[in-house]
DNA sequence: AAGTCTAACAACCGCAAATTA
DNA sequence: ATAATTTGCGGTTGTTAGACT
C-alpha cells in the first residue's frame, strides 16, 4: 500500500562519493545494453553495484552520460536559463530539455549560485523577475534607476500619480517591452508605445489581459521551442554577463550614471519626483501629467486594454510574423 | 601554518506522477 | 478499478577546494 520502502533506506547500501570502479561498473552495464538500461531498481544487483538504484540513475544522469556537457555556461546558455525561468520557473528539468547537454541539477546548482544572487545585485527579484524596491537588493545599496527600462519608469511614475504603485501596470509596460525587443522595433518606437503604456499605465489602474496574453504565447513558444520573449532586463545590446559588470561598478561607486544608450535619467528623475511629491488625488495630477508625454497617435482602446484585447492581440499577431 | 569562510558541485531525500500487475 | 511498484523531479544537505584572515 501506497510507497514502498526504498532501498536508500537499508543500511548495507553504501552511500557518498562514487568511485572510479563504481563508475565503471555503472558505465559497463548501462553500454552492455544500448537504448534502454532497463529497471533501475534491479540495476545495482545486476551490475554487481552496492548502491540503490536511484543513486545509480542519478550517477548516471548527472554524471557519466556520455552527452554531458562540460565547462562553464556561455552568456547565451545564462540568458536563455533565466527567459526560461521567467517563464517556467523551477522546472529545472523542462528546461535542461533546452540546453543541449546541461543537466537539471547542473541547471539548479548554476540557478543557486550564480544567477540568482547576479539578479539580487542586480535589483531583480529571482523568483518573480521583477525590479525589487531598493532595499530588497542583495548589497543594501539601491539599484540604479539607470538600468530600469524607460518604460517601466514611465509606468511606475505614471501609476504612481494614479494612486500608489501599480504592479499590473509595471508588469504591463515590461511585458510591453518584451513585445518590442522580440519585433526588433525602433527606439521611436519602443518610446512610443513606452508612453502608450504609461499613458494606459496612468489612466486605467485595473489589470488588462495583455499581460496574461503574452505570458500565455510566451510560454506556448518555449514548449514548441518557436523563439521566446526574455524578459525586460536582458533585452538590451549589452549582454546580461556585461550589465552585472555595470550594476557593480555603480554600486562600488554608489553613483547612478545613466546606462549608456538610455536616456532615462531623467525620466527616472520625473519618478522619483512625482512619488515624493504627488499624494495621488485621482484626477487632476493624471492630467498634468499627461502633458510629458509625447504626442501620441490616434489608437483603439488606448486608455481601456480591458476593451481592446484585439488590437494588442493583433500587435501580438503581427510580432510573430517577424 | 592554522583556522575560518565561501563557492561550487555532488548526492541524498521525500514526494508525486506514471506505470504495471 | 485499484493497489503496488517504479521513475523522475525539486528541494535540501554534505563535501571539498580555494580564498581569506
Amino acid at each position: 500500500m501506497g510507497r514502498s520502502p526504498c532501498c536508500c533506506h537499508d543500511a548495507c547500501v553504501k552511500k557518498g562519493p562514487w568511485t572510479e570502479e563504481e563508475d565503471r561498473a555503472l558505465v559497463e552495464h548501462i553500454q552492455r545494453r544500448p537504448g534502454h538500461v532497463g529497471s533501475w531498481r534491479g540495476l545495482p544487483k545486476a551490475s554487481g553495484l552496492n548502491r540503490c538504484g536511484k543513486s545509480c540513475r542519478l550517477r548516471w544522469t548527472n554524471s557519466l552520460r556520455p552527452d554531458i556537457k562540460r565547462g562553464n555556461f556561455s552568456d547565451d546558455e545564462e540568458s536563455l536559463i533565466i527567459s526560461l525561468h521567467a517563464a517556467l520557473g523551477n522546472k529545472w528539468s523542462t528546461i535542461a530539455t533546452h540546453l543541449e547537454g546541461r543537466t537539471d541539477n547542473e541547471i539548479k546548482n548554476y540557478w543557486n549560485t550564480h544567477i540568482r544572487k547576479k539578479l539580487l545585485r542586480m535589483g531583480v527579484d529571482p523568483v518573480t523577475h521583477q525590479q525589487l524596491p531598493p532595499h530588497h537588493h542583495l548589497d543594501g545599496t539601491s539599484a540604479s534607476a539607470a538600468l530600469l527600462p524607460e518604460s517601466l519608469l514611465w509606468a511606475a511614475a505614471a501609476a504612481t500619480l494614479g494612486g500608489g504603485l501599480n504592479t499590473g501596470a509595471l508588469m504591463q509596460a515590461q511585458l510591453l517591452q518584451q513585445l518590442l525587443h522580440a519585433i526588433g522595433s525602433s527606439n521611436d518606437t519602443a518610446n512610443l508605445i513606452a508612453n502608450l503604456a504609461a499613458a494606459n499605465a496612468m489612466l486605467n489602474s485595473t489589470s488588462s489581459t495583455v499581460p496574461n496574453l503574452l505570458l500565455q504565447q510566451n510560454q506556448m513558444n518555449i514548449l514548441s521551442g518557436a523563439n521566446y520573449l526574455q524578459p525586460g532586463y536582458l533585452c538590451n545590446s549589452s549582454s546580461f554577463a556585461e550589465q552585472d559588470v555595470v550594476q557593480q561598478r555603480l554600486n562600488n561607486n554608489n553613483t547612478t550614471a545613466p546606462c549608456p544608450g538610455t536616456s532615462s535619467s531623467s525620466a527616472a528623475e520625473q519618478a522619483g519626483q512625482s512619488s515624493d511629491a504627488a499624494p495621488a488625488a485621482d484626477g487632476a495630477p493624471v492630467e498634468e501629467f499627461a502633458g510629458l508625454l509625447e504626442p501620441l497617435m490616434e489608437l483603439p482602446g488606448l486608455c481601456s486594454l480591458e476593451s481592446s484585447d484585439s488590437f494588442w492581440q493583433d500587435i501580438l499577431e503581427d510580432s510573430y510574423r517577424f
